[in-house]
DNA sequence: CGTTCTATTGAGGGAAGTCAACAGTGGTGG
DNA sequence: CCACCACTGTTGACTTCCCTCAATAGAACG
């Protein structure tokens, strides 16, 4: 029974913890008050567990929750005619990786799980209900939305006009930066247990590719995947080959309030 | 003296238009009562013309109003480390193009004008203005908002995993239901006064190729671009190419209200 | 009329895809 | 405990789609 218990002991910490990582990104982009900030910590939702490689969100579904990663890695998809994926967006723990389906719950992408993965679904009616009471959180949510707009089109940029190594460290780049102030490492090293498949979905290339693409990265020692865990041997040129400028990720503290002043 | 007055009144008709359009827009995603539609129709802003191939906002700029597209083609972009262009989504009349600078106002992407542009420059403080005083159009507005992210999720689709003439299709399918619904064409006929280097701009091509890919398309009967005017031979044929399928426009309808209920 | 931009076409090269084979790894069940 | 299987990673050989370079024609514009 001691597992078990420990099991479930996990899991409430780890809603907690993922509540607080959000609560944490929002404030870092929109202005939040210490109540603002503890509405969102109020969100009620049911833990969910889902294994590696499932999609729990498809495509042209109609949603009426949202779901905040707590573990694990969860990919964005869009697929063409033969099936092909193609990456959109990549989430990491404490991103609520559907946060758009609040305005348009007709979702028009999937969410798959890139590992086994937690989440905690929140209902919809739990997220307007903090946005109603407090309309900076609204703001909040919007501008988050934004931010992830703003990476679905820098991914554009890179897909379109970057050869596989520059792609491929670029990619690597923004995860860096992200884990990294999620928490969950450092730049010079973090967890990102994806199969060279899943970066070829992320990247737009095939997953021999970036098997030969990860060598020559690795051979000139800027950086190496083993297990699932990236180092970086030299950020420097990592950011130089993957033409990487964190503009696009909205990072340079909070936005003004728009909806009101503090 | 007779141009120059027939020159000003075509301004104030388009500025009208403009905003009309952009309304009809909002209200074919959200719901949105007469009286909001009003406070909509009620923004301020100053007429601008921009010269093709003019960047109007510039990465990295802070902006303090958002451009509401009168007439013309404009075309948000990104750029690699050698220059080279990649549009992440294109803007038509009705367009706020930068509605997302509301919340954002650091851009991490340029504005360009595709052709000869008219604009209204729409201030923040207008905008705020209307959002404050009707929730539901700020939340037009965030919808808006996830709508372009949504185009800009589907190119990465589209660069990422699609071919030469599948890339071209999809983007001419998604511009003939914009332009369609817009009041500015049909699907089988609109106006697309861009130069084969924009289109390789907006498909991760060279210009080279887009000129061999269109010849391909004429020459299947499929499509058709003369003197930027695009005619589509057969439509269904361009949709299978394509690979097109228009879930991620968001073209379903209002979607119910979160803020508040009507 | 030149000048400049845009479109068109050919020839050749290169980056990335495809096909195929094999090694390492972990999980499962006999 | 080991055999088996599925998945992932690695590498080689070949192909192909698209890029690059180059030349020319047409269109727009002052």
């Amino acid at each position: 029974v001691l597992p078990s218990l420990g099991w479930s002991i996990d899991l409430s910490l780890s809603q907690g913890d993922a509540l607080q990582l959000f609560a944490k990104r929002l404030g870092s982009r929109s202005l939040l008050s210490g109540e603002e900030q503890s509405a969102v910590l109020s969100l009620q939702g049911q833990i969910k567990q889902v294994p590696a490689h499932k999609d729990f969100v498809h495509l042209g579904e109609v949603v009426d929750h949202a779901c905040l990663l707590v573990e694990g890695f969860v990919g964005r998809f869009g697929q063409n005619g033969e099936g092909l994926r193609q990456l959109s967006c990549l989430h990491i723990a404490g991103d609520m990786a559907d946060l758009v389906s609040l305005v348009s719950p007709k979702t028009g992408w999937g969410l798959t799980a890139l590992t086994d993965v937690t989440i905690l679904r929140v209902p919809h009616r739990e997220l307007r209900r903090v946005a109603v009471a407090y309309p900076a959180v609204a703001e909040a949510f919007w501008r988050d939305c934004v931010a992830d707009g703003s990476i679905f089109s820098e991914w554009v940029v890179n897909v379109g006009r970057r050869d596989a190594i520059a792609r491929l460290s670029h990619l690597l780049c923004e995860m860096a930066l992200r884990c990294e102030r999620a928490g969950l490492g450092s730049r010079q090293s973090f967890r990102l247990p994806l199969t060279q498949a899943d970066l070829a979905d992320a990247t737009g290339m095939t997953g021999i590719h970036v098997n030969r693409t990860l060598k020559a990265l690795r051979t000139q020692s800027i950086v190496s995947m083993y297990s699932g865990t990236v180092t970086v041997h030299d950020w420097d040129a990592l950011v130089r080959v993957g033409d990487f400028d964190p503009a696009y990720m909205l990072l340079d503290g909070p936005a003004p309030r728009i909806l009101e002043t503090i």
